[in-house]
DNA sequence: TAGATTGTTAATCGATTAACAATC
DNA sequence: TAGATTGTTAATCGATTAACAATC
């Protein structure tokens, strides 16, 4: 009865957040807090103390008026809520300089994630091994994710290969795709894409730099 | 009386999805379209056309009846709007395989982005060359930024190295910050922070995956 | 002219913030 | 008990969507 949480659409804003606390949780709880209170995650995330409260609210999380949450216990709701319970096994397809950065990336191992095999199509990258990642040829990709029952795939292939990598992981069983090229995929809508668009991204910040700097348009 | 484009806050929403606009424009004129309509362009990017419009009236483009926008000018009023049309030089600090990754990513240059020079701390890093940008000693960050005026620093360093690159960086002359590491960085606000946060990003995708998932509770 | 599409104003929806009650 | 902090309900704000007018 303890375990029962119940499982809810939690608005997107919210959703990006919870991450934040939990690594913001992680680094308290290594410096031996036991207890932390809204007020203070929000200072320290530059975030207001109701809307950390509102936000910890859906992952079920309670805290104790006067002491505020239980470092311990937040972690374990945020960490349930965020998936960090089940083990997540990937296959990521475009061993290039990005796909090899993201399987060397140590720290996915603590929230459970791990890139289980790597795919190139190129034989140059083929028969590589970074951070005890595999690449193997693309050709594998269908049997071996039936095979693992392997749901998660991420896509570090340029953009003009990104739609036809998406079918294939698609007719292959993924459910779930974290898609670094700068295109917008065609998927069945059972399954879930999250994009992460660097250069996208970094144009965000060029607008605000331009916005808050406007004298820069001289010369 | 052409160029005077008036400066103003775009919503944050509106300004994530203006750089997919540019992408999906760049792709549009490679194949030799002149124009398109909203409705299109929300068709091919799942969203609806009303947005799309609203969205592409705050850069100033501006339409016809009947036959929708001018692929070119509208490229032209979205790239001034992100700030393409200046050259941004940036410094990156962390030469791990992240940073890497970014010195060696070729797209930058189509937006007029390129990262100067990367500095690094450790001796095994210096000197190196990747993509044409010179690995640095972190020391020379300072006094190469100000004789510079480089405006645009990358972190790349672990969680519990960033706040002191940043504290650096806005010493250097920094005045905006894409920040790859894990921490919420204490700046002043004068200085522009964007957080691109890896782990925060896929938490994202597989709380989505779980709540539309609910049976993976088994086992 | 008729029809398609832009441009604009109004209505809706959802997230944030404010105000207050509950509790340790 | 008093005070700090959580929990909750109501008000505000901003973005999305709907409705309609303008125009090529």
């Amino acid at each position: 009865m303890d375990t029962d949480q119940k499982i809810m659409q939690i608005p997107l804003p919210t959703l990006k957040r919870l991450p934040i606390y939990y690594q913001y949780l992680t680094k308290m709880e290594r410096e031996g807090v036991r207890d932390v209170s809204c007020a203070k995650i929000a200072r320290d995330l530059g975030l207001v103390a109701v809307q950390v409260r509102k936000d910890l609210q859906l992952t079920g999380a309670v805290g104790r008026p006067k002491t505020g949450y239980q470092v311990s216990r937040l972690m374990r709701a945020l960490s349930s809520t965020l998936g960090y319970d089940n083990k997540t096994e990937m296959f990521l397809v475009g061993a290039g300089s990005l796909g090899k950065a993201l399987m060397g990336y140590k720290r996915f191992q603590e929230y459970n994630i791990g890139i289980a095999a790597a795919f190139d199509a190129s034989e140059a990258a083929v028969g590589l091994e970074i951070g005890g990642t595999p690449v193997l040829p693309l050709s594998k990709f269908p049997s071996l994710c039936h095979r693992m029952h392997v749901k998660f795939g991420v896509i570090c292939v340029p953009a003009e290969a990104a739609q036809e990598v998406a079918d294939m992981m698609v007719s292959s069983g993924i459910e779930a795709i974290w898609n670094f090229a700068p295109v917008t995929l065609d998927v069945p809508d059972t399954v879930i894409v999250h994009n992460e668009n660097l250069t996208a991204s970094l144009s965000i910040l060029l607008n605000k730099y331009k916005t808050s700097h406007p004298e820069s348009e001289r010369d």
